[in-house]
DNA sequence: TAATGAAAGTCATACGTATGACTCCTGTCT
DNA sequence: AGACAGGAGTCATACGTATGACTTTCATTA
């Protein structure tokens, strides 16, 4: 009774022809091989033996397994949700499936990717750039991984244009006559938030306003360490009047602290993130934030991957724009100022409507 | 120069003995037939040439792939994340790697897994029961096969003890002097769905409440699904002094609908949610709700089908418990009580403190 | 008429591993 | 001394598929 599953050959004997030819109607070579009407036989026969072409085998010949890793640093991050769901959409469209990997903090992903893709159970990885792989793991990955979150001269990549995103938030934000600017770092040593400190930076220099370090904080990646860290920030009397957040994440912690210190978002202080989590629809008021697009993400670093693997063409690397999305979060700086300022009331809605 | 990888033939050869040898050493069956010297010898010769099994011969010889896949009717719902990553972690403890598939609401998942099934490219599913299998696929399925979030007689399964979180969560209402409470329902055709509705119902008999069908609506699963269904709830004079939700999702909505219609939550609506996911903690105030332990329940289904798997014991199903975990959401019925009782500033602690 | 060529299949083999059936060797016991 | 046991390996084969090299059939062309 234990059937095991039908093979090409029983396949082959119920249709009365060869096992090639069932493989070359299953692998698509038919033209010109086989005639219509036997592989109609062969396609019936195999519909009645509820056929599939064992995958095992298939691989072992071809070489390709059409499957990818992706190794995901928090699955319970939305943005790292979102990418990866991008990925399996695409993934799956070119017939591909998509294995993960959950990664810790450290680099514990070595092994794991390393071991599938030299075991040949994976035919690429998709790598969020935490850690920036050594001289030996890149002779492994070369030709078989790209890059999320960084951009890289050795590994085709899908990087975000941090830059301009925090530059749109910023000038948001002096536009609403914001001068003393706070932000709120993700302690992550990894490029993606070390550029985004130096895009603020950057940001307060170009624009002339003060730096003040008592106004920037790292926060360990958490509802609670970035209440701690904004409380920081916050307490003191010469405190900023709005806050950029590394990540919605760390804006809650920013909303928490502001609410213990009696601030009022926006009226008494404006705030921004970044991602655009379903996180930026749940607080009260609406966040105002920088989106990533992070299902688009997945897929434009699949679609990558993909190029990759084939090896034609030469995939070059891609960046993905981010936009602000202004909320209620933001405001006019001051809510004494706002009677007297007259010219502006149409700042004042787009920003604090 | 474009070096394949290394074979056990290869690091048979460069130990200087056959490739019968190496195999064993790699498949644990060295003692008794290989001895200490040759297999150390073995060994250096594959670290020198970064051999691996080849994953597909495996397979292939052995008929395991190793390979477990995993529905996912959606993966930025963080109460999915959180059991694809306990599930996740389990299997990889057992050396098991975990695919997904991507569900839309319909069944869609039926091509992807029974092909993954039958093509013997994974050895097992977890599948959540939204949509009860049929009869063919049932075939397909058995002994391959664990259901998550409802019990059947047909697959092992891990299900949730709906009934005693609803209890308690009523209970809890009841205790702070509610009798008026409504219910916000996913329109999800579930058993863990419908279950909910009827568990609340069952609640409000045994507790000899009014059953108001106006204090009850179907929501899409959704923020501004839940806020309109809310409002209808919400709107009319004769409204209910606290809601249960099936989800933290649709608290949120209810949460917006509060706010809009001038209502306080707690003090004039006392709000409960189901999931405990991350945003009972970003809501303000932080939400009373029934905890589901997503990753505990990943984990169990994950183990439950590795026992499928190996065939031998006969693991039974399981049903998760559900606890209450009260935070600021939910208050004594009427701000206007509050100071004539004086007993039961204990419970006013407890709630809304 | 014979040569050509395309269409329709079949054959045999290789992919890399695991394992039951052998072989060979070295002691040990009677 | 002969028999026997167990340790240490090797041999050969099967898992199911894909594909280059053949074969056969049949119609077309010179």
């Amino acid at each position: 009774m234990k059937k095991s599953s039908p093979t090409s050959l029983d396949v082959a004997r119920l249709a009365g022809v060869s096992q090639s030819a069932v493989s070359l109607v299953f692998g698509g070579k038919a033209t010109g091989r086989i005639g219509k009407r036997t592989e109609q036989a062969i396609l019936t026969a195999a519909r009645g033996l509820a056929y599939r072409p064992n995958s095992a085998a298939r691989t072992l010949r071809l070489g390709r397994s059409r499957l990818l890793i992706i190794a995901v640093p928090d699955i319970d991050n939305p943005y790292f949700a979102g990418v990866l769901k991008g990925a399996e959409r695409e993934a799956r469209k070119h017939g591909y499936s998509v294995t993960m990997a959950a990664v810790q903090k450290n680099r514990d992903w070595q092994p794991v990717i390393l071991d599938a893709l030299l075991s040949g159970s994976v035919d690429g990885v998709l790598l969020f750039a935490m850690h920036p792989p050594t001289m030996k793991e890149k002779r492994i990955l070369r030709g078989k991984a790209v890059l999320v979150d960084a951009s890289s001269e050795e590994f085709p990549s899908v990087a975000l244009d941090i830059e301009s995103g925090m530059r749109a938030a910023m000038l948001h934000l002096q536009e609403l006559g914001h001068t003393r600017i706070g932000h709120l770092a993700a302690g992550i040593d990894a490029e993606t938030f070390t550029l985004r400190r130096k895009s603020y930076l950057d940001a307060l220099r170009k624009a002339k306003l003060p730096i003040q370090t008592a106004w920037q904080a790292d926060a360990p990646f958490t509802i609670s360490g970035a209440f701690a860290a904004a409380c920081q920030i916050l307490g003191n009397r010469d405190r900023p009047s709005a806050v950029v957040c590394d990540s919605d994440v760390l804006a809650v912690g920013v909303y928490k602290a502001a609410k213990a210190l009696q601030l009022t978002v926006p009226d008494d202080l404006s705030v921004v993130g970044i991602d655009d989590s379903i996180i930026a629809l749940i607080l009260d008021p609406e966040l105002t934030t920088v989106a990533i697009p992070a299902r688009s993400v997945g897929q434009q670093a699949l679609r990558l991957l993909l190029g990759v693997l084939r090896g034609s063409d030469v995939p070059s690397s891609s960046t993905v724009p981010l936009e602000l999305v202004i909320r209620k979060s933001t405001a006019l700086v001051s809510p004494a100022k706002r009677s007297k300022l007259q010219g502006s009331s149409k700042l004042q809605d787009k920003g604090a409507m």
